[in-house]
DNA sequence: GAGGCTACCAAACAAGTGTTTGCTATGGCA
DNA sequence: TGCCATAGCAAACACTTGTTTGGTAGCCTC
């Protein structure tokens, strides 16, 4: 009864606007971009297909909220994951891969949008505004590969691709059950983890 | 000025099929399956449309015949590295993988098709045709891997999944120049071959 | 030189696309 | 009570899509 309560969303309000998100990000990893029409968006939230024009101005716009709410997934996941670690290098990218890993996999419909290999399908001219969000993103990584003590003959810059490789090609083969995205991490790790170092 | 040439293609013939396949193969590649245009395919040979499926009963039909092509140029790859390669596993992989990549990075066209991610934008009822091609090729490492001298707790599906996670990123950041597929296969086995193996 | 096959053109079809426009019911605020 | 922003409906617009259909020039064979 209080009156002064931001009596926002009477009918819908902001939640509407979500659950376009929600809706737009589950169909665009079923079905990819250009599969999926705002009639389907739309449709998928019980809202006639001009009407979604009023909370996005396109259909792009939309992919991009999209896209970044994925990114700020995985940026809150390592965030979270590198506070609660020790000092040593390969615990914290263990971490770091494993809190990856759970996004990705078990982090639901935004965290598939941010795969470069998806973003591809993406309209050419938004790739610079998208690339440039997950460029960031990566750098975390640099990081924490440029604190290993890694062999003397190890490019550091091939060791992150080849890292990065392993973890976002799971999104190919993963089934749940088998393996916990800790499970893998901690594999991945174990073979690129010399034994003498 | 043979009498007994096989006259076929005077007009267009085999090679006509061949062009069509190959301007698929480059635009599927640049703007996705969906992006590209049955328009723009039959245009860049100088064709209409519609003379397209002369040579192809449909779209579909097409994007299968350069799957094809581009899964057999894998396997041709694979087969001529390992015919010239000698009993040592870690040589023998190593020398797959670099095959893997020159195709892959440097194959042209046909080769970015393949690739399972790409694949997700295609329609649904084809996937099992398409992945079956695919697994077939996978095998292939699958037996490389098993005559590896593997630490005994390294689980080699993983080490499987790892390694091509890493080699099939690289399409995601290579560029000319820096690197050769040589340089990018050794580094990688490299890295995932323990010191005291 | 008549028939038939190859390879293609020309034109349309039905369906689906992103987007725009004009209008309207609702609730909060002065 | 009147006003105004919110949130959405209803209907269309202009365009692109994959595909089909009927026709036809050129070559090969008999």
């Amino acid at each position: 009864m209080a009156t002064t309560a931001p009596k926002l969303e009477a009918r819908g309000g902001e939640s509407r606007r979500e659950a376009l998100l929600d809706a737009a990000a589950e169909m665009f990893a079923a079905k990819g971009y250009d599969g999926t029409s705002i009639r389907d968006i739309a449709g998928a939230v019980g809202m006639l297909p001009g009407s979604l024009y009023y909370h996005f101005k396109s259909k792009e716009d939309l992919l991009i909220a999209v896209y970044r709410k994925g990114v700020a997934r995985f940026e809150a996941a390592i965030d979270q994951a590198l506070a609660s670690t020790g000092a040593d290098p390969w615990q914290a990218i263990e971490a770091a891969c494993a809190a990856h890993l759970s996004i990705l996999l078990d982090g639901g419909d935004y965290a598939r949008i941010v795969n470069p290999e998806f973003v591809r399908s993406f309209p050419a001219e938004m790739l610079p505004t998208l690339n440039a969000e997950r460029d960031r993103y990566e750098r975390h990584f640099e990081k924490l590969i440029a604190a290993l003590p890694l062999a003397a003959e190890t490019d550091r810059w091939l060791f992150k691709v080849a890292l990065f490789g392993s973890l976002n090609w799971s999104q190919t083969w993963y089934r749940k059950g088998r393996y916990t995205p800790q499970d893998i991490a901690a594999a991945f790790i174990g073979m690129l983890r010399k034994q003498d170092a």
